[in-house]
RNA sequence: GCCUUGGUGGUGGAACUGGUAGACACGCAGGACUUAAAAUCCUGUGGGCCGCAACGCCCGUGCGGGUUCGAUUCCCGCCUGAGGCACCA
C-alpha cells in the first residue's frame, strides 16, 4: 500500500472538522498556553509561501504543547482593513468589503489545505462591525484618558477635570503644550470650546495638525509606499508636503514604560535594541539662543551642552516657524527657493541624502555664554519633528556639522585641542576642553553637568530628557478603515456614547477623495450632515488588540470578559516578522498598557515571548519607466535613461522576459505603455527582496500541497533552515522531505505485502534509536529549532530502516513525535495501528536516559589544536589513565616524536589536546 | 545616511555554553533492479597535493588582523546581502 497523501489529508481534515478536534475551551484544569501568529492581511495575491512559515512553526509548537498536556489557544483571523483593498476598489470598482471577503475565503481555503489546528470558531476579522465596534470602544477609552505623570499611568479625563476645577493645571504639565498654565478660576472662565481645546492637549487620542504626502493632480493624500522619487506611483504626478488635521495617539507618554517593559519580556536582543533605539531616549538640555537685534529666541536641543563654546552655526529645520520672522529681506528669495525644494522631498530622502544642501537665513543668534554671533542656517537634515527642530552645530565634534561647515566654508572653532585634527570631526567626550572660557581644562563628560547647572542658574537653558519617538499618526484620509466614533459640533470633537457603537462604515459607490484633502466619507451627504469625522483609522488600529478578542470573540457586551482574559493572560508565544518591530509591536504594547491602566485587563505586556520568523524572500521583477513618460525600457538599456524601476508581477514574467500584452492589461495606468526592447524582448530587472503583495513577487503554496501533500510542504518549509532566518524561496529539495515520508511509510506498509508492522518486543538498539530521537526532537521543538528536528526524524527513520524495525512499540511513539510536524500522516497511521482516539489527544513519549547511555567515547585527539587521531576511551577512565592511553597511541607517538610535551588538555566527554 | 541582522561545499543548511567543520537533505557522478521509464536501493561527492591503492599531507567557515592549548563561535577594522526608518501591512 502506497502513501496516498492527498486522500489521507482530505480524509483527516474532514474528520477533524466533524469532531471539532481543535476547539478550545476557556475552562480547563490543564495549564494554559497561548500560541499566536501575526494575522495576515488578506491580499488579492492570496497566501504565499512566506505566510505559512510562521504558521507552520506555531502549529507545530501548539500541537507539541497539547501533546505535553496544555490547554492550547491557537487562533487565526484577518487584518482586513487597509489601503490595498481601497486601491483595488479605485482601479476595478469592486467594493472593498467584497474583495476583502473574497480574499478571506481564498485565504481560508489555502490555510485549510495545510492542516492547521486553528480554532476557527474564534476567527476575527478587523473589518467586521462586531469587531470594530470594540476597536471604536477602545478608541473612546484612549480619547477619554490622559497620562498621569505622577502615577505614570493612564487615567480617565474626569480625574483631570476635577483637578482643573480645584487648582487649575498646576499638577498636570500639559503634554501638548508644556508652557500652558492656568488657574482654577481661569479654567472656570473659559468657554466650552476653549476648555475642550485644552483637554485635547491631554488626551491619549487627540486631534492636531501634521504633514502628509499631498498629490494635487490626484487630489489625494498618498502613503509613503505610493510615492516613488517624489512622484506618485500612480500616474507619476508631483507630490508635496501639506498640513492637514490629523488624529494622533500620544504614545510618547508611554515612552518610558515601553522602554522598561522590555526587561520583562522575551524578545530577541536585536528586537529590544530596535525598539529602544526607536524610542530613542536621550539626556540633554534645551538651550535658548537669542536672535541678534531681533525679538524671539531660538530654542535648541542638544545632548552635548559641554560643546557650547564650539558652536559655529545654527541649523533650523526648513519648517521651523521662526524662519519667516528672522529672515531679512535680502535673503528671503534664497530661503523661499530652498524651502520649496525641501517641500518636494520625503523625510527618507532628506535623511539619506549625502549631498550637503542648505541656505543661510541672513540672521544671527547670540551664544548665551560667549555672546558670540552665530549664523543661522536652514538645512533639510534637521527635521522639524525631533527635539525643537533646531540644532547648535559644533563642527569639531560632529561629523555632519563638520561636513556642513566645510561645504559652506564656515570657520571652525576648535574646543578640544589636540583631539581635533582638522580633517575629521571627533565626537569624543573624553577630551579636555579648550577655547571654552570657564570650562577650559575640564574633561568634556564632566563639563556637561557644569554647563547645565550654569544655564539653569542663568535661566538660559535646562536639562531635558528627549525621545526620538513621535506621537503616532492615527487617521487616514481613506474609506476602508474604522470610522471614528466622533462628532464635530462647532469645531469641538464630541465622543459618541458606547451605546451608539458600532458607528457603521457607510456604503459608498465612489472611492475618490473628498474635497480639501478629506477622505471619501466627506462625499457622503448624510455623513457630513451628521457631523461625523470623515477620517478613518489606520491599518494598525484593529491589529493593536486582536490578540485579546480571540480569547472571547463573540462577546457582545464587552471587548473581552475580564475572567477570560485573566485565564489566558499574555500570549506565551507570538510568531511574526521583524518588519513589525517598530510599528505593530509598539502600538499593541501601548494599547495593552492603556487597557491595563484603566483596569480592563490584568497584564500590561501583551507578548511574553516573541519569535521572529525570517522572511521568505521573493525574487522580484522590475520594469523601467523613463521618468515623466509612459515609455518602458528593457533592463539592459535602462542605464542610458533616467528611469524609475517599478515592480511588475512575477506571474506575467517568464524567467526575465516580460509578457508585454499582459503588462498593459495588468493595471489601467499601464494600458498606454510603450516598450523599448532589446533583441525583440523586454527583459526585466531582478532583485531578491521581501515577498510581498506590493512587490508582486509572491509564490503560491497550493501547487506544492497538491503535488507533494501538506505534510511534505510543512516539513519542507521547516527543513529550509532556522525559522528566524530569511531566505529566498526555492522549491528544490522538497523531494528529499517527500522521500523521507515515503520511507517512513514503508516502516508500516510494504507495497506488495501490505501491513508489515508487528507486535514483537523492541531490542536495545531499536530503543536507543527511538530515545535518542525523543530527546533531540523534544529539545529542538522546545527551542524552535524545527529544521534540526526534521533532520533528526530523517536520521531516526534511516536507522530504523537499517535495523529493519517494524515494531509497533517503537513506531507508535515515533508517530506521536511526528504529529506536530506531519499531522495527517501521523493520524492516519495511528488509527491504522488500532488506536481509537485522535493522535492529538495522545501524550508525548517520555525520554528514558537508560536506553542511550554510553560507556565509552571516541575522543578526538589533537596536537597543537589540529585533530590527528580518534581514540575510544572508557568514560569512567581517570585523567591519568587517559594521558597514558593517549600517549601510547601510535599516531600520537608519531606526531609527538621527540618533542617535549608542554601540557595535555583533557575535557571529559569532549576532546583531548596535546600541546608540544 | 541611521538602526537591526546575515555571509560555512555546486545548493539549503548542521556544529546548542570556545572543543572532531560540512550532520541531514538537494544536486551531480557511477552502479543495481526494469524491455523502458517511474519508484526504490547501493557507492562516491569541500578544494588541492603525493600515490596503483591503502594510508598520508596541505589549505579551507566573506576579507585582514588579534585573544586562546584550541575560534564558524570572542574582540578590532573592512567588504557585502537583507529588513526597518514613522501613511504598505
Amino acid at each position: 500500500m502506497e502513501y496516498q497523501f492527498r486522500a489521507i489529508e482530505k480524509k483527516w481534515q474532514t474528520i477533524w472538522k466533524e469532531k471539532k478536534a481543535y476547539q478550545v475551551s476557556n475552562e480547563s484544569s490543564q495549564p494554559k498556553c497561548y500560541v499566536l501568529d501575526m494575522f495576515p492581511y488578506p491580499s488579492g495575491a492570496g497566501l504565499h509561501v512566506g505566510h505559512p512559515l510562521g504558521y507552520i512553526a506555531s502549529d507545530i509548537y501548539s500541537r507539541f504543547k497539547r501533546l505535553k498536556g496544555f490547554n492550547v489557544l491557537h487562533p487565526m483571523g484577518y487584518d482586513a482593513f487597509g489601503l490595498p483593498a481601497e486601491q483595488y476598489a479605485i482601479e476595478h470598482g469592486v467594493h472593498p468589503s467584497k474583495s476583502t471577503h473574497d480574499n478571506i475565503d481564498n485565504f481560508r481555503k489555502q490555510l485549510d489545505n495545510i492542516g492547521f489546528c486553528f480554532d476557527w470558531e474564534r476567527e476575527v476579522k478587523t473589518c467586521d462591525a462586531q469587531y470594530y465596534k470594540w476597536t471604536q470602544w477602545i478608541f473612546l477609552q484612549l480619547f477619554n484618558s490622559y497620562f498621569d505623570k505622577k502615577e505614570a499611568k493612564a487615567k480617565t479625563i474626569t480625574h483631570l477635570l476635577s483637578d482643573f476645577e480645584k487648582e487649575g493645571n498646576s499638577k498636570h504639565i500639559c503634554p501638548g503644550d508644556t508652557s500652558l498654565q492656568f488657574s482654577a478660576s481661569a479654567w472656570k472662565g473659559y468657554s466650552e470650546k476653549e476648555q475642550q481645546a485644552i483637554i485635547m492637549q491631554y488626551r491619549l487620542a487627540f486631534c492636531g495638525y501634521g504633514e502628509v504626502n499631498w498629490c494635487e493632480a490626484l487630489g489625494t493624500v498618498l502613503a509613503n509606499d505610493e510615492v516613488v522619487n517624489g512622484l506618485s506611483e500612480r500616474g507619476g504626478h508631483p507630490v508635496e508636503k501639506k498640513k492637514l488635521r490629523q488624529w494622533y495617539l500620544r504614545i510618547t507618554e508611554y515612552a518610558d514604560r515601553l522602554l522598561t517593559g522590555l526587561d520583562t519580556i522575551q524578545f530577541s536582543d536585536a528586537m529590544k535594541e530596535m525598539q529602544s533605539n526607536w524610542i530613542g531616549k536621550s539626556f540633554g538640555a534645551e538651550i535658548d539662543f537669542s536672535i541678534h537685534q531681533q525679538e524671539g529666541t531660538l530654542k535648541v536641543y542638544t545632548t552635548r551642552p559641554d560643546t557650547l563654546f564650539g558652536v559655529d552655526f545654527m541649523v533650523v529645520a526648513p519648517e521651523h516657524a521662526l524662519i519667516e520672522t528672522i529672515t531679512p529681506a535680502s535673503h528671503k528669495g534664497d530661503v523661499e527657493q530652498y524651502i520649496a525644494y525641501v517641500k518636494s522631498r520625503s523625510e527618507r530622502e532628506r535623511m539619506a541624502e549625502k549631498k550637503i544642501t542648505g541656505c543661510f537665513t541672513g540672521a544671527y543668534a547670540e551664544n548665551p555664554l560667549s555672546k558670540k554671533l552665530i549664523p543661522i542656517w536652514i538645512s533639510e537634515y534637521v527635521l522639524a519633528g525631533y527635539g525643537t527642530g533646531a540644532i547648535m552645530a559644533v563642527p569639531c565634534g560632529d561629523e555632519r556639522d563638520f561636513k556642513f561647515a566645510q561645504h559652506f566654508n564656515i570657520p571652525i572653532t576648535n574646543i578640544i585641542g589636540d583631539a581635533f585634527n582638522g580633517i575629521d570631526a571627533n565626537p569624543t567626550k573624553e577630551a579636555k576642553l579648550t577655547n571654552s572660557d570657564f570650562l577650559n581644562g575640564i574633561v568634556q563628560k564632566d563639563a556637561i553637568a557644569i554647563v547645565n547647572d550654569k544655564m539653569e542658574t542663568l535661566g538660559i537653558g535646562k536639562r531635558k530628557i528627549n525621545y526620538k519617538m513621535r506621537d503616532a499618526a492615527f487617521s487616514r484620509q481613506r474609506y476602508w478603515g474604522e470610522p471614528f466614533p466622533i462628532k464635530w459640533i462647532n469645531g469641538i470633537a464630541y465622543p459618541m456614547s458606547e451605546k451608539e457603537l458600532p458607528l457603521l462604515l457607510p456604503e459608498v459607490d465612489n472611492y475618490s477623495p473628498g474635497p480639501e484633502g478629506e477622505g471619501p466619507l466627506a462625499n457622503i451627504e448624510s455623513w457630513k450632515s451628521a457631523n461625523y469625522e470623515t477620517n478613518t483609522m489606520p491599518g494598525y488600529a484593529g491589529s493593536s488588540w486582536y490578540f485579546i478578542r480571540y480569547m472571547d470573540p463573540s462577546n457582545e457586551k464587552e471587548f473581552c470578559n475580564r475572567k477570560v482574559s485573566d485565564y489566558w493572560g499574555q500570549v506565551d508565544l507570538y510568531i511574526g516578522g521583524t518588519e513589525h518591530a517598530v510599528g505593530h509591536l509598539l502600538y499593541s504594547r501601548m494599547w495593552t498598557k492603556v487597557l491595563y491602566d484603566l483596569g480592563h485587563i490584568g497584564f500590561d505586556e501583551p507578548f511574553k515571548k516573541l519569535l521572529n520568523q525570517g522572511m521568505i524572500q521573493g525574487s522580484s521583477r522590475f520594469v523601467y519607466r523613463i521618468r515623466g513618460t509612459q515609455k518602458y525600457v528593457s533592463a539592459g538599456l535602462a542605464a542610458a535613461h533616467e528611469v524609475d524601476a517599478l515592480h511588475v508581477d512575477v506571474n506575467i514574467v517568464d524567467g526575465v522576459e516580460l509578457n508585454t500584452a499582459a503588462f498593459k492589461k495588468w493595471k489601467p495606468d499601464y494600458a498606454k505603455a510603450e516598450f523599448i526592447l532589446e533583441d525583440g524582448k523586454y527583459i526585466c530587472g531582478v532583485e531578491v527582496e521581501k515577498m510581498s503583495k506590493s512587490k508582486f513577487n509572491t509564490v503560491n503554496p497550493d501547487d506544492l500541497v497538491e503535488r507533494y501533500g501538506a505534510d511534505t510542504f510543512r516539513m519542507y518549509e521547516m527543513f529550509l533552515g532556522p525559522v528566524e532566518q530569511s531566505k529566498p524561496w526555492d522549491t528544490k529539495g522538497i523531494e528529499g522531505v517527500h522521500r523521507f515520508l515515503k520511507k517512513c511509510w514503508r516502516l508500516f506498509y510494504d507495497e506488495l505485502k501490505g501491513k508489515v508492522w508487528n507486535e514483537e518486543a523492541a531490542t536495545d538498539s531499536e530503543l536507543k534509536v527511538l530515545h535518542k530521537a525523543i530527546k533531540k526532537i523534544e529539545e529542538d521543538t522546545e527551542r524552535y529549532s524545527f529544521n534540526t528536528a526534521v533532520s533528526t526524524f530523517m536520521i531516526c527513520v534511516n536507522e530504523l530502516a537499517d535495523l529493519n524495525c517494524h515494531k509497533k512499540e517503537i513506531l507508535e511513539k515515533l508517530l506521536i513525535l511526528l504529529t506536530p510536524y506531519a499531522p495527517h500522516f501521523a493520524e492516519d497511521l495511528w488509527q491504522a495501528l488500532g488506536n481509537k482516539s485522535l493522535i492529538v489527544d495522545a501524550s508525548y513519549p517520555v525520554f528514558e536516559a537508560k536506553y542511550v547511555t554510553e560507556s565509552a567515547k571516541d575522543y578526538p585527539v589533537s596536537i597543537n589544536g589540529k585533530m590527528r587521531a580518534n581514540i575510544s576511551i572508557d568514560l569512567a577512565a581517570s585523567e591519568a589513565q587517559v594521558h597514558e592511553i593517549v600517549l601510547a597511541n601510535e599516531i600520537v607517538k608519531k606526531w609527538v616524536a621527540e618533542t617535549p610535551i608542554k601540557k595535555i588538555i583533557f575535557v571529559k566527554g569532549k576532546m583531548i589536546n596535546i600541546v608540544i
